[in-house]
DNA sequence: CGGTTGCTTGAGATCCATCAATAGGAGTGG
DNA sequence: CCACTCCTATTGATGGATCTCAAGCAACCG
């Protein structure tokens, strides 16, 4: 109970939470009190591999994770990144076993807690039981846009829709600076979360470059013109943005 | 109160949920209470489309739907099917609007159920509760095989797959006889659901027939060789299985 | 019957993958 | 501080998977 722990969970999840549902202090913290110490994982370590019983949902304080899946054939597909502030499962369940591992992309701290807690305080607290099932539905309304991605946008415009999509995560819990964020990914991972070839990732990176809507120098990444990106890339912030107001839908 | 409705929700919604944990007769008068007058909607028509207000989540208690999204450029993706037994929206909540459209592939028979109730039902009702969730969960695993098949199989592996999929979905609602079930999508369907055009689509439906692992003859497609089948398009049996025991993690 | 819808086939174009090689750091050890 | 290695980014050349365009054909239907 420590302000250790209370400004680490204050950051991202709670921050992202409260942008779905007024929750106040209070509920801030009944939330702290179920969540078990925080966890540290290295950069490129696995926090879990395919048929293992995961221990706990995490909530990313800190750093990116992703999901992925691998072929017998030895391809790899990322399902989902793990911003700062995601949880990596839906609050309310864990499966017995899982069908993908999560690897840490870069040093990562993590807040394990236990879905029955988080059900269980969600029974007795209707805003947090409203802001959890909307950061479900907006985890859900992502992953439609990302099999859109696959199935139908050609590789510059899903990269230009990542880009867009990263911009729009990150800013709602703070890590967007001057339009420009860190992207610690390597051009394969962004390869392997597109459906692309490494080397196609950098042609068509060369291609965002060239028409002057980005820049990625290092591991920043900056946005200079969103309009023309979103644009570019058909990308849909309102795809993204299902908290239009406080109800859930009776 | 009729039996009309009582047999309707008996079959495959109710049938799915007991797969799922051990659910006996007043779970399942419970959960009847809280259903609305089912509605029905003719093969083509839009159940909802883009930018329209959900009025309930929606089990499908006969007939296929399915969910998509389109491009600007007038690409269409479907991002998901929707088969007897299943939940239109996780059972929780209801986004404000979708960014996305439902039709109905077939005629289909829909069991409207405000979230509220749903919720309201599982939070007296560990079993009910347990089984939703992972009800859940199965749905998010087969979106996670679907980003893998846009991403990283080819044209046939995605076909084989997806009549892999559809053999164990339909098996736990009874709705395969003898190896077959009946596909009620034209080839077009399943283009824009598989990232494919339909020329390749029928091309790579052709291969599959002359290394005689299925048939598809009308509407019906009969599996004649299914590990061959999964084989050839590295289907995992178990990534859609989840519900390997009756816990919920705590 | 004419019209529509879905299936099939051919030919050519395009996007993207693969293979292979080079170059630029960043770290490491001597 | 240099030699070495590893990792990532970059570039070129080639091939292949898939798309697009276009046409023909069968089944169905009012």
């Amino acid at each position: 109970m420590g302000i250790d722990l209370e400004t680490q969970l204050r950051s991202p999840f709670f921050d992202k939470l409260k942008l779905n549902a007024p929750l106040d202090h209070d509920d801030e913290r009944a939330l702290r009190a179920i969540v078990q110490p925080l966890k540290h994982y290295d950069a490129d370590t696995d926090i879990f591999v395919e048929g293992d019983t995961p221990y706990a949902v995490l909530a990313i304080m800190s750093g990116w994770a992703c999901r992925y899946k691998t072929l017998a054939s030895g391809k790899r597909q990322i399902v989902a990144l793990l911003l700062p502030g995601d949880l990596t499962e839906p609050f309310g369940a864990l499966p017995d076993y899982v069908d993908y591992s999560l690897v840490a992309l870069t040093s990562v701290m993590v807040a394990p807690i236990a879905p029955a807690h988080l059900r269980h305080l969600a029974k007795n607290n209707a805003h947090l039981e409203s802001a959890l099932w909307r950061d479900l539905l907006m985890t859900q309304a992502a992953n439609y846009e990302r099999m859109l991605s696959l199935g139908r946008r050609t590789a510059s415009e899903r990269l230009g829709h990542l880009f867009c999509e990263l911009y729009y995560r990150l800013k709602r819990v703070n890590l967007v600076a001057d339009g420009a964020y860190d992207l610690p990914m390597v051009q394969s991972d962004m390869a392997d979360l597109l459906g692309l070839s490494t080397v196609h990732v950098n042609r068509s990176l060369q291609e965002l470059r060239a028409s002057r809507m980005i820049s990625l120098i290092g591991r920043r990444l900056k946005i200079l013109d969103l309009e023309a990106l979103e644009d570019a890339s058909f990308f849909v912030p309102s795809a993204f943005n299902l908290d239009r107001q406080q109800s859930l839908g009776i």
